[in-house]
This record gives C-alpha cells, structure tokens and sequence, in this order.
DNA sequence: CTGTTAGCGCGTTCAA
DNA sequence: TTGAACGCGCTAACAG
C-alpha cells in the first residue's frame, strides 16, 4: 500500500538520465552538466517533483525541522510569538512543527516525544517545563533544546528569558512619577516563572522604597481574570490609583473592569502598566503603557543557537522595553 | 557526518534481540512475545528511543504530517482556527506543520511547494490561492488540498466555506429590528472571496427591500483600517446608526473611533455587527454582536476527508450563528 | 514467535 | 562528469 508519489527514479527515467544525476542536480555544489541539469529540472517541473526531505534526513545530519511547543496558541502574545518564531525559521530554510499542549508536565513530554520521532533539529518549548529525563531523552537524539521564559534550568539547553528582574524597578517608578500613591499588583494565579518574577521584582523595588502594594492574585492569566481582580480590587478597601498587571490581558480586564462597573477614569483615576505589548495594548480603547519584549531578538537567538553547532547549553537575558501610552498619567511637573 | 541519535539497532543491542523485534512491538498489531516486548520497551526507555518516523514514512502511505498555510498568524481569529486545527489533528495522531505565507500567490506556491518535499498528507490552505499547477503537483504526490474560505474552485479538493449568503439577510435584519435607518457596510479593500461574499449577500439583501447601504472601504482586514473606516464614515455626510462590518476587528476599530472621536455612544447612537466572533468581540469594552463559524466542525471535516482514502473534492458549506450582545441596540417592542 | 532478506527514496562513496 | 553500489532507519515478506 503505497504512497502515490513523483520519485527521483521517475524524473530520471523521464529526463534520460541516471537517478543519481538527479540527486545531483538538487544538492547544492554537486558536479552535474548543464545539460544534464536543464533536462533533469524540465522534467521534474513536467512531473510536479521535488525533493523528499524525509527520505533526504535519514543521510544528513539536520531535517530541516523545528518544534515550536506552546499552549494557549491563540492567546495574542502567544501567536505573534508563533507568528515571528515560524517565519523567522522558514527564512532560514526551516520547516516549523506547531505542537498544541495544555501547559501540563505530561503534555510537554508527549510534545516532546514527538519532537524526537520527527527528528526534529531543534525543539523550542514555549509553555510548561520538560523535566530532565525527557530533557537527556532529547540530546540522545541530537534534538537542542531551547526554553523560553522558563525559569528551570535544564543542563545543554538553551534559556531564553526577558529581563525581569529590571522590571519591578521600571513599572514602579512609572507609578510614581504618574504621581499615583495608592500601589496594586494584579497577577494571575498561574506559577510562571516569568509572571513570578515580574511580581517579585515588583514587591522588592517597592519594599525597598518602604511602600506598600496591594497584592491581588486570581485565576488564569486571562481577560476574565482581569475582570476578576479588577472587581476584588476596587470594591473592597481603599482603592488604588495606579496598578501594575503582569500580563496585557490582565490590565485589559482590570481597565475594563474600573471603566464600566466602578465608572473610573484612566488615567485620571487609575494608572495602568501592563506587560507583552499585545496589539489590543495599542488600541484606542487601551492605550495601555506596557512592556515590550524583542520577539525578533529572541527568535532570532532561537535559529542562530539552533544553527550553531556547539551544544553547551546557556542563559540569554533580553531587554524589555516601556511603551509609553496613555494609562500612565502625565507627571505633573 | 551523521547526527547522533538513537536507532532501533541500539535497542536491539541493548535488549539483546534481533532489531526487527524492536520494530514489531512498536507496530500495532505485530506479533511479539510479551517477554521480549518487555525487554524492547525497557531498554527502549533507557537509552530514550522513539521510532523514526522520518524513515517509517518512506514505507508506509501517511507521513502522519499535515501542513497549515497562512498568513497573518497573529490575528485573532486566524490564531484560533490555527489553535483548533492543531488540536484536532493532533487529537487523531497526526503532527502539523505550520507554513507562514504573506498571502500572496507565490508564497502560498512555496509553502505548498514545502509541503510536498515533506510529504505532508494533506495541505490546510487558509490564506490566498495556489494555482492550478501547483495543485496538480500536490495530487502527484498524494497530497489532499482542503480550501479554507477561499472560492477558487480546485480540482479534486476539498472546500470549506461558511455560508456567506446567508449573513448579509441576517445582519440587514438585526441592524433594522434594532430600529437602525441609515444603514452602512465597512469593509476591507482586500478581495477575499469570503469577505467579498458577505459584502454582497448584505447589498443584495438591501437591494431587495429597497434600502440604501453607504458603502465604505479601507486598506486591509485591520483594526487600524476600522479606524479610517469610522472616520470617514462618521466625518461625512449622513451619519448612519446601524453599520455591519465584515470582520470583527474592523467592528472595533469603527467602535473605537466613533466613541473617542465622535462621542458616539453605542448602542444609542449606533448599533455594529461584525464577523468572526474573536476574543475581543466578548470582552467589556466591545460587546460586539457578530457572526461565529464553527470552527471545531471545520477542523473536524479537515480531518475526516483527511483520513478517508476517496480522493474526490468537494465543497462543504458550514452554517454560521449570530452571537447577539450589546452592541444591537435591543428592539423597542 | 523469531530472525533473515529486501526495499522505501535519497546522498555519498568509488570507478569509469 | 556520470553511473553502479552501498547505507541511512525503518517496515513488510519470507523462511525457520
């Protein structure tokens, strides 16, 4: 029960020439006429052929393939993520392997499990956190692994991270300079290393500036959550007026939230800092003041440590940037 | 040069049996004795041994590999039909191959072109049109083609498409039991068949009752063109109170602006319809009444003719359903 | 039930 | 420059 497929064999028999000349004729640098070439690329135009890159990877040592691991694909950060990642691997003639998880250890394995029966190259896990065994699993079979914006470390692969830690510092003094005094700190529940480290580099810059946060946690890092918190956070106790979110669509939630139920003004009444720079950050409705990360920076990292063929791990700790927009307040000056 | 990986000879090695008895106990439906079976998986645990399916695939009809190809994978309701897709692939054992194109002709040709060298068993095309030529190579190579929202009609593939002539009916008749009397349509310049086919059933709908539709068009499927949309349509002329735009992240960008820019108070002063039903048109400062494809159903179909061997294409048009929210104003009644 | 043999489509020797 | 032979990792057919 085979395929129905076009192979080198019937552009060969077609063009009048061996099947290695073929062969030839598509690996790059390899001595063939050019006559031979013209007959042999006609023919294979006529027949619709080209090359498989399956049968080609069992010789050489890349296939050509990437993992990208991620769940909640759908989620705007999460697919301008995929959207750079995938086009920044095809550029450099990659082919990406989009693999759906929930997040879960288990899930993250099986993606992984995956990665390895397509030989990928390279595996990029952008959600949940491979453990060590399915981690050495990977280098047995020469696929890197590369992690972003998870925090554990897992030895030869590469972490990729943004600058969390420079964050709390940022989004405080933002707060404060907008002249805001009464501080809140929405956060999802979820324990992702990065979110966390937001949240803590948050907490100790205040800390060391003796001012108090109001810390307000709830659900998912999702838009309902947002509405959550905003709902804990302005209903009860004296309310703030200036909050940093750890995600966009927390700070949508939290926006929303002030504007419709509590008839709040932003940014008179509240000043919002967010954190991804989603394109709905950058809508009339928002204009939310928010964090960017280089995502062609980090994409770019991706390939070139992919490309590259030493294979120590390491620690790649990337800028992230503030995009002043209209949920600060102006400093009074 | 060979990548270092672990092959089924290293199992046998290691478990001591012949190598062939390594592959039957991962072929379903092989005979094995329990007792090797278990020698096989243990050892194969060891030494983190997957089957090759790169090479499993040069034997048997399915690569178990089907490609996506679209373009603008960051938008919203692209991202979720990309999650959804994913997911019900996935879900049946099949790996997906996510092709970023630009949308134009000749990127979709290469991304096809990609799909083929990999030996994708079917190709998901969601975003422009490949031609003729391109399409017979893919049925050369055993590839099935499923057409997603596009009208071009391609030879024995299959076509998915919601029932766009439908909607136009539907949305004229919400605008105009929310008491709408001045009645527009927003639209994107670009002429995708769906979007294209909306527009029409709408002035066909119109034109049947004998009411006049202001026709206003911009730039690209965009949350930024919904803004020139708005200004335009509400700078000039009769102001209209009922407007249904063809997708939804036009509807926001023509309720922002109407809002912030012209004071507009919606649903009061103006009712919007939009299409596609994205996050977004559920959140707080939206509310967006809209038009949802089952998005789930379409991925199940890609599957199902995916999996079935007949070859015939074929077109299947998929119901859509009017999310009603605020955005209506309700009837007087 | 097991091992041996052959072949999938292709790239890389090695002679000619 | 070209073609014949071999091997990549795997599965299917054939003996034992």
């Amino acid at each position: 029960m085979k395929r129905n497929q076009v192979t080198a064999q019937d552009v060969a028999r077609h063009a009048g020439v061996s099947r290695v000349s073929v062969s030839r004729t598509f690996t790059p640098g390899a001595s063939v006429s050019a006559k031979t070439r013209e007959l042999v690329l006609k023919s294979a135009a006529e027949l619709g052929y080209q090359v498989n890159h399956l049968a080609r990877s069992l010789h050489s040592a890349n296939s050509g393939i990437v993992a990208l691991i991620a769940s909640e694909v759908e989620t705007p950060h999460r697919a301008e993520m995929l959207s750079v990642m995938t086009e920044v691997f095809q550029s450099a003639g990659k082919v990406t392997l989009l693999i759906n998880t929930n997040g879960s250890d288990a899930s993250v394995k099986d993606a992984l499990m995956q990665a390895i029966r397509f030989r990928t190259e390279t595996a990029v896990v952008l959600s949940g956190t491979p453990d060590q065994s399915i981690a050495e699993a990977c280098q047995s079979n020469g696929i890197k692994l590369v992690l972003i914006n998870r925090a554990d470390e897992i030895d030869n692969a590469l972490h990729i991270l943004p600058d969390n830690d420079s964050v709390g510092e940022i989004a405080l003094n933002a707060l404060l300079n907008a002249g805001c005094e009464t501080i809140a700190l929405a956060n999802s529940d979820t324990q992702t290393a990065s979110i966390l480290a937001r949240e803590r580099s948050f907490l100790k810059a205040a800390q060391a500036r003796g001012i108090a946060v109001r810390r307000c946690t709830s659900g998912l890092t999702t838009y309902a959550s947002g509405l959550e918190i905003g709902t804990d956070l302005f209903s009860r106790g004296v309310r703030p007026d200036g909050v940093f979110c750890t995600t966009d669509l927390i700070a949508c939630g939290v926006m929303d939230v002030a504007r419709q139920r509590f008839g709040m003004q932003i940014p008179q009444d509240l000043s919002v800092i967010g954190f991804d720079d989603i394109a709905q950050a950058g809508w009339e409705a928002y204009q939310l003041t928010t964090f960017r990360q280089p995502i062609e920076k980090i994409s770019q990292a991706c390939l070139d440590w992919s490309l590259e063929s030493g294979e120590e791990g390491g620690k790649i700790t990337v800028p992230v940037r503030l995009v002043l927009r209209e949920s600060l307040r102006r400093p009074a000056s």
